[in-house]
DNA sequence: TCTTTGTTTAACAATTTTGTCAAACAAACC
DNA sequence: GGTTTGTTTGACAAAATTGTTAAACAAAGA
């Protein structure tokens, strides 16, 4: 018998990520996803039943990274300033990779609750974890280094900075008439101010 | 003959709008469409001739209207701080009404950039206005209102700090446990302190 | 070589969604 | 009342998308 090699599985994934995504193309139908990996359309049946299926696994896969990395970075014992500047490489290098994950969690969540429940409560110690950061952001503004307000507003306004130029980008490229490659070297240039947008100086 | 009345239309077009752009379901069905509207499906044919013209068509006119707006609050006669109010104001009763009209542009506008290219260059002067209005913040920061970046930046700023609270809300939903009123009054605060988040003081 | 196991394919079936059409209907106007 | 014009409806057709099946195929091991 072949090994199970399950490298036509990956790449079907790989692609659906991808397509999913990188791209944002939610409409994306089993047969678009086929013929970009180059594949026979059953096999994505195959490997993963129905398309459902793998819509989900993409997700599923994708944000537990996600949250992963996010932990790893609140949990860990630096400076709080330096945890931020570790915070923002971690998700910048997220939004780089999957751009529309944040967008598309945001619009199923909205639709099927239900379905995504465990994603949010799947990691032990996460709700602890983000709990005792908040506490942390809360020290800094005791301490004045960060400007007075609600503790869940900071922690918004980190996030919002970050990800919402990755969502938004086709619009400004419209709206300026910029290249991709202007956008992204604004977005690189936006990444060493986030940190000093925040703090006081 | 009966009165053109156009009751129905308006109906239709309405509930799309509510469905497309304020409850963000995307993957809406004609007939999900025609079922919250309470009307036969064939009417949003007899109407829109299909569901491709009725999606952008709702699009269009939100856009439009959005765009309408913010044109006119970027050519007012006001102080710098002051139209940035106004522009707070503007554009959070556009997120409350259409919290995921933005979102879904960012979409559309990466599948299909023609389809949407004349959105971005039908008002006339629209190009000019934006243009001076980052003159305007360049201006600021000369005499040491804003801190200093390129002006784009302190655009994309005062837009992720407004829109990203509202196409993110289910995640910070789950993320913080927060029922629908705590995370309304949270915006509601944000919304006063967006504008001196943005400026020295 | 033959069997076993897993992979790939084409053809087909089922379902979902969209779009069409003719007929029924309702209100104004003669 | 009958005509006209626009509205609404159900039945039907078409298209797109998803899901299933059986058979061909390939590789490894007895």
């Amino acid at each position: 018998m072949p090994v199970k090699d399950c490298k036509t599985e990956q790449l079907i994934k790989e692609t659906a990520k991808r397509i999913f995504l990188t791209e944002g193309n939610m409409f994306a139908t089993t047969q678009d996803i086929a013929d970009a990996a180059g594949v026979n359309r059953t096999l994505l049946h195959y490997y993963f039943r129905s398309r459902d299926v793998l819509f989900n696994m993409v997700f599923k896969e994708a944000l537990t990274e996600l949250r992963e990395r996010l932990h790893e970075v609140l949990g860990s014992q630096l400076a709080f300033k330096q945890k931020i500047d570790n915070l923002v490489s971690v998700f910048y290098d997220e939004l780089i990779k999957f751009p529309y994950l944040e967008t598309f969690i945001a619009l199923q969540l909205n639709q099927e609750p239900a379905k995504y429940e465990e994603l949010f409560t799947g990691l032990p110690g996460g709700k602890e974890r983000l709990k005792n950061f908040l506490k942390e952001i809360q020290r800094e503004m005791d301490n004045g280094h960060i400007a007075e307000m609600k503790p869940i507003n900071f922690f918004i306004n980190l996030f919002a900075l970050m990800a919402y130029p990755f969502v938004a980008r086709p619009i400004y490229l419209k709206m300026f008439d910029l290249t991709d490659a202007a956008y992204n070297k604004l977005l690189t240039e936006r990444k060493k101010s986030i940190v000093s947008m925040l703090f006081k100086n």
